[in-house]
DNA sequence: ATTCAATAGTTGAAGCGTGGACTAATAACT
DNA sequence: AGTTATTAGTCCACGCTTCAACTATTGAAT
């Protein structure tokens, strides 16, 4: 605990904003790179990415929903529209009747493999490549240890 | 550069991955925080602090823009809604009639006032006292360079 | 067996953000 | 002075996200 509990001193204020304006800045960057080099936004490309990953590269609609950082029908919309343009297919699942199995199309694989190396590439110039491999490593860790904290804290005052 | 200029290591998927997931998860339980115990999103809290901070309690809607992370378009909505609820007012400028200051009222103020521990609270548990000093202010340089080094690179690939 | 609760996923309306077209005012050029 | 370019800001249409119902299926409890 900091030394005044209630105020952030300047440099703490600094900080705070300097994440906040830069990780808006990086966000954004990766989103319109991908975008006007593949025509996919990241939460599409990102539901390509774990559907391949995935054996029979299919996956539950609440599994891809934790997955992809999404809310159910968020999910839903998402893939309501990749449907439409023949990248995924739906079909319910055959064990639970309620659930629905979200599978990778051909087109849709192939559709991952010509964006993958844009992503790959605009990763590295926004991200990766600007940062020393210790610094990059350290922004790794420093973000498991904040999405840990959450885990177990719900209330704040 | 890394060794391999086209693919990303598991390592480095890792840490990108954690970077993606766990800025957005701090990111949205701000937003929830600041929603649930005040009413008012980042954007509107962003907006009321900057004011706060001007002389005169008054910036120029594109100063305004720049400050805060946001498009023309998306401030001149934000400040409609915060005008309505009386939080700021809109008035021409004196030396440029094109331009439009944006200034601070009683409410707002006041409104941010009470917002303000609340906030800090917020960021306090999410972030500042879940890192060590040294990691926090490690996060404050990191995004300030890839901040900066969006600054003068466009294109990609 | 029947009721009650929990889970899986969808739907539709409303809100917010984006991008491009648009108006108005100022600055720059000849 | 008169034309053109730039800048400030708004407006509108569209798309994505959210939130609160809603349906359907499964599991638990009596």
């Amino acid at each position: 605990m900091s030394r005044d509990a209630l105020w952030l001193d300047a440099q703490q204020q600094l900080h705070w904003r300097r994440f906040l304006s830069g990780s808006w800045a990086v966000l954004t960057a990766l989103e319109r790179d991908l975008e006007e080099t593949t025509g996919l936004s990241m939460s599409e490309y990102e539901v390509l990415v774990r559907l391949s990953e995935a054996e029979g590269r299919s996956l539950r609609m609440s599994q891809l929903a934790d997955q992809v950082v999404a809310s159910r029908s968020r999910l839903t919309h998402t893939v309501q529209r990749m449907e439409q343009a023949g990248l995924v297919a739906r079909r319910t699942s055959s064990c639970d009747r309620r659930g629905v199995d979200c599978v990778l199309t051909e087109a849709g694989f192939s559709r991952l493999a010509d964006a993958a190396p844009h992503h790959v590439a605009s990763v590295r110039a926004r991200l990766v490549d600007v940062l020393s491999p210790a610094d990059f490593a350290r922004l790794g860790e420093i973000f498991t240890t904040l999405g840990a904290a959450l885990e177990d804290r719900e209330p704040v005052s």
